[in-house]
DNA sequence: CTTGAAAGATCTGTAAA
DNA sequence: TTTACAGATCTTTCAAG
């Protein structure tokens, strides 16, 4: 994991389906000198998959929802973590520090989708309370948290 | 924008390197079929991007923050908007309701580099009051929320 | 949307540093 | 162990129907 590994996965994050040749070009190596890098990218877990940047509202998911979780007592958490993991509008959960449990971000087509959700949650009996944050605007939303390309490291 | 349309959608979100010939197999269409939709997915802005799901322990980024952020009175939102959304260790930044202004996520090589970040910002005048709530773990994180498919396309 | 052909990219194997 | 090169294979693109 180089400088060189960075600024390709640097350029894969701005297009995931730039040529080998391209890339080569841009870090001065061969085609296949990039190829294998890539593999080894791949396969070392660095590279988790090639995926794609979309816009939700068009998708038809208008509402931005963080939904944070106090967990009921007695709820099961690895059942409520995999309910939640499964769940088509849940686009991240993570276990938090502070007055609650879980904070995970949801997409909805409408606010009213979010009433559902929650009565779920709380008839499966992994809810106590709740909070939900809407997001009104986003002022970035990047996939791939990069070191700027000028130090090293393992 | 048919249930074809989002079929690719689902399978490049998976991997956006399919091959138009696969894709097509997957959704019975024809390689230049698939090739003429992914097009217009993207020039119709449904496709931001192709990019790279990637492993942020692996890189050097162990700490995951979700950051609440109360704006100073006299702050300039816009600057402040433009400041976050280029600062490389913020994912994402949202306009939310409730008692915070913003939400930003940012992940950081160590728990120490987040205070010189949130001095940063009271620095430029940006931060009135801020919470910082650490992710422990996460049960799932995706990039692309899509309805179930549900029905074939024909 | 499909077909078919040309152009271009990728993959494999082999050799060299 | 990593990179370079060449031939074969696969993919993408373009034109025509």
């Amino acid at each position: 994991m180089d400088i060189t590994d960075k600024k390709i996965i640097g350029i894969l994050a701005n297009d995931a389906r730039a040529s080998l040749t391209d890339i080569g070009a841009a870090v001065d190596l061969s085609p296949s000198a990039v190829n294998e890098r890539i593999r080894r990218l791949v396969t070392s877990g660095v590279i988790r998959r090639f995926t794609l940047e979309v816009d939700h509202r068009i998708l038809g998911f208008d509402v931005l929802a963080f939904v944070w979780i106090a967990l009921a007592t007695d709820a099961d958490e690895s059942e409520f973590r995999s309910f939640i993991a499964s769940h088509p509008a849940v686009a991240e959960c993570h276990h938090v520090t502070g007055a609650w449990s879980y904070c995970a971000k949801v997409r909805m087509p409408t606010l009213g989708d979010i009433e559902p959700f929650l009565a779920e949650l709380k008839a499966r009996r992994y809810l106590a309370r709740s909070e939900t944050v809407l997001a009104l605007s986003t002022a970035t939303e990047r996939p791939v948290t990069l070191p700027p390309a000028t130090r090293r490291s393992g």
